[in-house]
Parts: C-alpha cells; structure tokens; sequence
RNA sequence: GCACCCAUAGCGCAACUGGAUAGAGUGUCUGACUACGAAUCAGAAGGUUGUAGGUUCGACUCCUACUGGGUGCACCA
C-alpha cells in the first residue's frame, strides 16, 4: 500500500546508502499496539555497522527525517514510529475502495499464468465425507485467491472413478444387491454394500478373487461389468452434483482416473525408453533412493498399474493441456510422500517443470480421536454436516428475522457458510476433532459473525436510502473509524500473503478482523446523524460491506443482505 | 526402526515468518436492547509458549537432543 512507500520514502534519505530500498521495506512492520505508530522502523541492526547504541540511532535520525507527510513521528526506544494522517489516508483508502469495489485488493502476480488444481475428488460409490469437504473448500478458495492476484486456475475433480474397488462393488452387488434398492438410494447403498464386502471377506478370502476377477472384466471391456461401472459412477455423480450446488462450486474438468486409462502405456514407455524402469520382486519400479524415498511401484507384480502411473499420467497430460505454471494438488498431508515420489519420478524423466508441482496438503479430520475409515463404516457424511446447518441457521431466523423474505435461501446460505467458514479459518495443516456443536456455532469468530457484520452494513446503507458516494468527502476525523480504515486498506497484502502460502486462512482471520473492528466502530460512533462527515461515514460503511463480501466471496461464502 | 506433521490460557486457536507488555474466541463471572439489527458490544479472571540446551542486541518463531500425540513407510487410492 502506498501509505508504506511514504514510510520508506521518508526513511532512504537519512539512512547509510547501503541499505536498498527493498531492505528497508523488509525491516518496517506494523506495530501490534496502535500506541506504537502505523508503522515502526527498528534500528537494533544498524548498532553494529555504526557502532552506537540502538536507542542512540533513533534519536539522531529523527530530527534528519522529513515528518512533513506524517501526523507525527516520534522514538521509543530503539523504535522510530510513524503515525500516518488519517484524514488523509483514510479517505484515499475509501476512495480506492469505492472506485472500483469489485477489483479493489486485485494485483498481478501471475501475469494470467494457468494453474490446473486437483480437488474434491471424491470416490465414486462412496458419499462424501468431511476429508472430501476439506480438499473441496480449500481448492476452491485456493481458486478464488489465485484469480484475484492474476492467475488462471482450472479447477479439476480428480474423481476416484476406477480401481480395484470397483471389482469389490460389482462383486457385493451381484451376491447380495437389487436394482431397486440401489435406484431408491444409490449412494447409501452401495456404501452398505462394500462395508459388508470388507466384513466378510475377512472370514472369507475368497471374496477377493471374484472382486478380482470382476475387475478383470472390467479392464477387458466386459459388456456387463462396463454398464455397472457406468452406472454407479453416473448415480454418484448425481449426487455429488447436489453437493456442490449446494456449496456453489463449480469445476472446470471432471476428468477422473478412468480419463488416463489409455494414457499409461506411454508413460511406461517413456519409463523404459529413458532406462529408469528396474524389476523388483517381480514388479517394476524407478528406484528413488537418491531422493531418500521409497521406490515408486509403476507395475504390480501382475502387470497391473498403480496409483503413481495414473498420477504421472495426469501430470504430463496437464502440462501438454495446460502448460501450467504451477500445478497444485489439494490432498491430505497423509499422502506427502506420494507427491514426493512423484515429482521425484518426473524429475528423473528429465522434466524440470516438476519443481512447479505443489502438494497443498491439509490437516486430518478424526471424531472421538478416531480417523475415519470408509471401509468400516465410520464416517461423517458430509450432506448431514451441511443438513443440520441449514436446519440451525433456520431455527436463528425464525427466532430472531421471522419476517425476513426468501428465508429459505438465507438459512442455506449462513449454514453452508458457518461450516465452510469454519473449515478455512485455521491453518490448513492443523488436524481437527470433529464436533458438531463446533462446527455449526454462529457465535463468535464464525462465518455468521462476519455475515452479520455484513448484514448490519447494508441494514444501515438502505436506511440511509443508498446514496451516491462517488463524489463525496471522504475525510474522517472520529478516531474510531482509524482502525477500520487501517484494516481496509490491508486487503491488497492479505490476498498476496494467503496467494503466496496457498493458505486460505489469512483471508478468513482477516474477515473476521475486519468484522471486529467494524462492529467495535459500531458499538461507540452513531453513522446515522446528521452532520457535515455523515457522507463520509457511509462510504466507511460502504467500504466494509464490499469488502468483507469480496473476502467472504473468496472463502466460497455468501454475504446476504439481510440475516 | 526411519521419514514427515503437530505441541501456546480449562477447551479449540492467533501472533505480520526473528522484534516492543504473547492476543482474540469459547467456557466461567459481570454489565449494555424505548438504540443505525444483542448472531452484537464492554469489563473481570485465566500463561514458566511440552522439557533441557544452543544461536544473538532480541526466540512462540531458527538449530540440537529429549518427551508426548498424529500420519506415512512397494503391489489400495
């Protein structure tokens, strides 16, 4: 922002030439204490090259600084402190925001470079769990962020559409299925399905083979097996679909494993031709030991490929589709050493784009300290999570909103919201017990705290009759509004840091600072009274509405009008 | 056994990536609706940042060794 180019641009001329002026922006920070200035320079590093005491150096550059842009500039300590003009700055910041509300915090770090995001990537015939919602959540606002700093992200559902599993299903589905059955409730059913082939193949090992055998057919094209696989991945597709509506998501490619199917044998070929394929215990494998990693299974024992085939496969066709400048793969931390293997690999094939392959891996989600396992059955489904929102965000509004029209969209909206908001606002890494009560709060830090934030905004803007703001003052002198203004006017870093770290969170901690400081606002200075800054304090309203819709808009939330 | 992730207030988490007195939320206690929306605001209490060393002007942050929890470790994805 440019409120820290006048800090900088206060600070070169008085400093030892040594110092660049990128060094000197790097030294600046943002005192946590508002006592302490906008922004402080720290002098402790220069002690040694000028040999003086810090507190010394502070004190003999103040007086050489030109304080002429600032309200005051004062020392504490080994600190030089600056204090911006808040009238002044505030209303540049207003102004900016105003201007152009939709792209305000936008910037070009891409230079609309492609960005393929694998995603969501659900298992067909399975129902999606919490672990699915994470990996959805995430590469979509991963999605968002990325778009506003000027990439193009393709969003990819890497859906789980083949496998070995398949031969399992097939095979429970002609013991023990019925069409019927599966028609009435496809998912649920399949699901029962194969938690009771898992149960019973442990008594009876020869369950296997036929699932083996079935998948068999499968490969080879069989009629039979070929129309089962399409129509358990058409009916859970369905499903999903509904899901997504629901959180508004969209993807940009639907292209599963079944996609590379017939793109695996000239990988392997590549393999063999650049002599990096070595038999091992009957497989075939590219020894990574130079890597200090396991060697990468390409071949099964039986000829059959695996995981990392189909992955190797993907990455190259990404890179021919797309010529990504990055390529991201939002997936469970449990699988690091995957995407080493796999960038390794890649590597070893003589491709150096691998370096801009990014695991974004994320936490892992337990319940009662257990980790969920779809094969046994415990697992939280997702569509009830989002479910009991909905029912709760309801139960608010009719308590508190009762006459409040299109109630039905709003309640999905604040559910929906208070469950995404609350899978984003922590670091992705963090690992989280689940809890129900947790997840659906609608007090404190929670999505519904920041759309409520929202909400009152616009409460007060049609009030006041919804002026036009484009060319009034600006200018406001009530010093509760300072830190309102201040965190406004962060937006821009913000959406560069949360780009940089691929990390979400930064944008979510930052609505709900936003939302704070607003309501604090709120609570001591009246908006609506008239007075010669009334002007200026709508466009302060204005200002917060727009952009803590555009950060919500970033996380994959809504911002209803009215709550 | 090896590798990676994590450890901060009773609980679940922050701390601008090495800076000033470690901060909010929740829970507990206490105030504020005839008010621009109380899904809110204000106040109190709550800490040896897992342990022991090291690096330096300065460490929650970096290094080493422990302790405790989690996740992986070739024919699943």
């Amino acid at each position: 922002m440019n409120s820290k180019q006048q800090v900088v641009d206060a600070l070169i001329p008085v400093l030892p030439d040594t110092m660049t002026k990128d060094e000197i922006e790097m030294k600046i920070e943002r005192p946590k204490d508002s006592d302490n200035g906008d922004y402080a320079f720290p002098t402790f590093f220069l002690a040694k090259e000028l040999h003086k005491a810090p507190q010394m150096i502070a004190q003999e550059l103040l007086p050489q600084i030109d304080q002429s842009n600032f309200e005051q500039v004062v020392i504490a300590g080994p600190y030089i402190n600056f204090f911006l003009d808040k009238v002044q700055v505030g209303a540049a910041i207003l102004d900016e925001v105003l201007t152009d509300p939709a792209n305000y915090g936008s910037s070009d770090l891409g230079n609309g470079g492609n960005v393929p995001i694998d995603m969501s990537s659900p298992n067909i015939a399975k129902p999606m769990s919490m672990g699915h919602l994470r990996s959805t959540v995430i590469g979509n606002s991963l999605a968002n962020i990325l778009t506003k700093v000027n990439y193009n992200p393709i969003k990819i559902n890497h859906l789980g559409d083949w496998g070995t599993q398949f031969g399992k299903l097939m095979a429970a589905y002609k013991m023990w299925g019925s069409e019927e059955e599966v028609k009435a409730d496809p998912i649920n059913t399949l699901q029962k399905y194969y938690v009771r082939f898992h149960q019973e193949d442990k008594e009876n090992p020869a369950l296997d083979d036929d699932a083996r055998a079935w998948f068999k057919k499968l490969e080879d094209g069989d009629e039979e097996a070929t129309h089962l696989w399409e129509w358990f991945r058409s009916e859970s597709l369905k499903l999903f679909m509904k899901i997504y509506d629901l959180l508004g998501i969209e993807f940009d490619s639907f292209n599963g494993e079944a996609f590379y199917n017939d793109k695996m044998d000239e990988v392997v070929k590549m393999l063999e031709d650049k002599n990096l394929l070595q038999e091992s215990k009957g497989a075939e494998i590219v020894d990574l030991e130079k890597y200090d990693l396991n060697p990468a299974l390409i071949k099964k024992t039986d000829g059959a490929t695996l995981y990392i085939t189909r992955d190797l496969a993907a990455a190259i066709y990404r890179k021919r589709t797309y010529n990504f400048v990055q390529s991201l793969y939002v997936v469970g931390n449990e699988q690091q050493n995957h995407f080493k293997q796999l960038k390794a690999v890649l590597k070893e094939m003589g491709f150096d784009w691998s370096d801009n392959i990014h695991h974004i891996p994320f936490g892992l989600i337990t319940q009662g300290g257990r980790k969920l396992s779809t094969r046994e059955g415990h697992i939280i489904l997702l569509e009830n999570v989002l479910n009991d929102a909905i029912e709760l965000a309801r139960k608010q509004i009719d308590e508190k909103n009762p006459d409040l029209p299109n109630d039905d969209e709003v309640a999905k909206e604040v559910g929906v919201g208070a469950v995404v908001f609350h899978d984003l606002k922590n670091e992705r890494l963090n690992n989280f017990d689940f809890d129900l009560a947790e997840v659906v709060r609608f007090e404190g830090e929670t999505g519904p705290y920041v759309q409520y934030a929202h909400a009152r905004a616009e409460s007060i803007l049609r009030k006041a009759g919804k002026p036009d703001l484009n060319d009034v003052n600006k200018s406001i002198t009530d010093p509760n509004a300072w830190k309102v203004i201040k965190a406004l006017g962060q937006y821009k870093d913000i959406i560069q840091r949360a780009a940089r770290e691929y990390e979400p969170s930064v944008v979510a901690k930052y609505a709900i600072q936003l939302s704070k400081d607003f309501n604090q606002y709120y609570a001591h200075s009246k908006i609506l009274v008239e007075d010669n800054e009334k002007m200026a304090r709508l466009t302060l309203v204005q200002a917060v509405s727009d952009v803590l819709k555009s950060a919500l808009a970033l996380l994959g939330v809504k911002a209803p009008d009215e709550m």
